[in-house]
DNA sequence: CACGCGATGTTCACAGCGTCAACATTAGAG
DNA sequence: CTCTAATGTTGACGCTGTGAACATCGCGTG
């Protein structure tokens, strides 16, 4: 088992263990921490090995937010596989649970957050499979997809789901995002809690209509 | 006249030359071009010269993040006062004015919005005064005033202003993420328009209840 | 099985960045 | 008028991202 060796000049997945790096660096560190040399030196590897899977140091930072990403859908699927099982097929829940583990992932994880979120200063990544979780979804694609199952059951017009959309997530996001660095900033975690389940339940209601 | 000369060792005001500098900066090329040292070169001063004024770069960031605030709360005044007289009074419209106020700043103006809005990593500078427009008031500030006139005219509860502004904000500033950085990105203007007037009237209609 | 070429990683070098310490200039208080 | 504190400059340091040249190695070809 020549894989052993404690330094192989080749290092086997080296993009991988350096977008591990970078999001290890991000979460314990914030993301102003992602830098070229840095992930790097985590890895154990030269600051140029890095080009060889990364045109630049913005592209590293793409990935490392994309993995971030994945991780914000880990635990928006996590949130809809906790329902109870009557539940888990209704779109109202389901909704429900992706903006509730949009606002739980933000808030138990700031670092990962702003890494996946802000930072990133052009995130057409939203829908590549990069950002996905184990589902293989992103957390946009889990939000259309919560939406769509609601336009077919008839709780929604098709042609809303797209404006719908927008509507939770920007909801969500402008929540998180006022809760991490605005005015929401510094409030105690349980406030937030109750915040953020009050705007999803509302955003919900206001899209879906008032529950049942 | 002494104030004529062409480089007098003293400035007379650098610290608002460097913020107007920075500002310049950021509206050119993105917030990341807001540099300590391309900054007091546009300011014809050595970099150092800056120490003098801010602790650090970040505090200079901030100062330039908190003039870009300062602008966006200057459109939505503007958007303000061209209501129709008559309706300049009502709180509906108000609340109205400053969501399409900053939603017209944030995509006339994309690097601009992104100086004031993201990049600073804290900006517990939402109340500070000198995030204000021409009226005094900063953008988070005309929104709460629109809220409160609101609440003091009936239309809506006064416990639940500071929830409203949460939704409000929320649902506008998360929109305008999108629009510039997310999955909206790329999509016409005017469909950005009509999405975000559309939005805001269905945030102002949720806060306020259906427009009479 | 040997070879060699392309993929991958390293070394060295450079310019730009933020910041500190030491020094220069000047405005304004006494 | 003088001295001091405020303000600006110079020079240096270690950090960053990145390019060019070189080293090592896996793997397909002969």
């Amino acid at each position: 088992m020549p894989e052993a060796r404690a330094h192989p000049y080749h290092h086997g997945d080296l993009r991988a263990a350096l977008v591990r790096a970078g999001y290890g660096l991000a979460l314990d560190e914030g993301p102003q921490a992602v830098t070229l040399r840095a992930v790097t030196r985590r890895a154990g590897v030269s600051p140029t090995a890095a080009y060889r899977h990364f045109a630049n140091v913005d592209q590293l930072r793409a990935a490392v937010g994309m993995r971030a990403l994945g991780a914000l859908a880990g635990v928006i699927e996590a949130h809809q596989a906790a329902l109870p099982a009557a539940h888990r097929a209704r779109p109202r829940d389901l909704l429900t649970a992706v903006g509730d583990g949009y606002i739980a992932y933000a808030l138990d994880n700031p670092n990962g957050f702003r890494t996946g979120l802000f930072g990133l200063l052009d995130m057409g990544h939203a829908e590549l499979p990069e950002g996905a979780g184990d589902g293989g979804r992103t957390p946009f694609q889990l939000l259309t997809d919560a939406l769509a199952a609601a336009a077919a059951q008839g709780s929604l017009p098709p042609d809303s789901v797209s404006s719908a959309a927008v509507h939770c997530w920007s909801s969500v996001h402008g929540f998180a995002s006022l809760a991490l660095l605005g005015p929401l900033r510094g409030q105690a975690r349980h406030e937030l809690d109750a915040l953020g389940r009050r705007l999803v339940r509302d955003v919900v209601a206001g899209v879906l209509g008032p529950a049942s």
